[in-house]
DNA sequence: GGCGACTATACACCAGGCGTATACGCCGAG
DNA sequence: CTCGGCGTATACGCCTGGTGTATAGTCGCC
């Protein structure tokens, strides 16, 4: 939904192509998602055909046929509401990091080498964003600053979870105890 | 790739049905993501096609045939990979709260308003884990322990982006003006 | 005069995800 | 005893999102 969206706020400040519009969004958002232009069509398709932009005039003539996109009153409501409504609860923690620790703590795989090893490369990856910020302005130090909060909250994490990962281990094992569950 | 590949791990201590899989993916990763059973057949299906699951017994009789699967070696060197392996950058910073602020940023909507709102939500879920974290241990505190620390990441942007965004505003302005593009 | 770069779109294909249909067994209410 | 609901178990169809590739004209340049 967020890139669908994302077009379609892309198209308010009036019509565009659907090549134009892939150079705004690099421009703006490349850095969180990279995008393909067979993307920006078909997403153009489904938003038209849901009454959310329409093309307002097609120019043939030269090359294939230039197709102007423009937004609907509809299609502004629908950025309204996501611009403004605040994500829910899960999407906050979405990395799979947890996912991963999780697994190795259930398939006897070592935790700690799964946090070490993520720890070195978001402190590497950290290293390279501070530099990056010194140079920043506008909202490339925005980008910069989100993911740089993003990584320090890992890290905190890393270190919390680490301390504790013998603990956990013992509750997730009496867990399995409790279960007898049908398992050939 | 994530969901496929948890599954994929919940094959490692033994055989198991589509059914119970997916019972055992809801008692660890539905707080993460919820799965729909339907999932976990096609997911099931496509592991098989690759190598990484087998079908090891198709018992018929009583209702549908209860097919049993079970990881393949391949498997295992693929779940191997992904615990260990660390997150691209990219994926660390997921969320759209950035993605929402530049949209609201270039089309002239009050980002304040974006932080505000979002900032209210965070506080409202970050009391509610809070209480429940008190209650935690083990595998679900770390669950709790680690949105709690993305949360936090996400208000300490919010507070800063807050006091930047006169700066950033001008910036955009600049940036845009440089432009002399071809729109409409 | 042909080659590459840029503008511009379409199409085919795949993975992931969602809802619903199907089929059987068991158990309690009436 | 039978009917409906719940639990076990799987299959199928459809949609979105994402990727790659084909097509086609125009412009500049050597």
């Amino acid at each position: 939904m967020s890139t669908s969206t994302t077009l379609l706020a892309l198209l308010e400040p009036g019509p565009a192509y659907g090549y134009t519009l892939k150079q705004n969004y690099d421009r703006w958002f490349a850095r969180r998602r990279p995008l393909a232009f067979g993307q920006v069509y078909s997403t153009l398709a489904r938003l038209t055909r849901d009454g959310l932009a329409d093309q307002v005039e097609v120019e043939s003539g030269h090359g294939p046929d230039r197709r102007l996109y423009r937004i609907t009153a509809q299609g502004v409501g629908v950025v309204d509401e996501w611009v403004f409504a605040p994500e829910p609860p899960e999407a906050s923690a979405a990395g799979t990091l947890h996912a991963r620790v999780t697994v190795a703590l259930l398939s006897g795989r070592d935790p700690a080498d799964v946090l070490a090893r993520q720890r070195e490369a978001h402190l590497t990856r950290m290293r390279a964003l501070q530099a990056q910020r010194r140079g920043s302005t506008g909202p490339e130090l925005l980008a910069v600053t989100y993911e740089l909060a993003h990584l320090d909250a890992d890290l905190r994490w890393i270190e919390e979870s680490g301390a504790r990962l013998g603990a956990v281990r013992e509750q997730l094992v009496a867990a399995r105890e409790g279960d007898d569950d049908a398992r050939g």
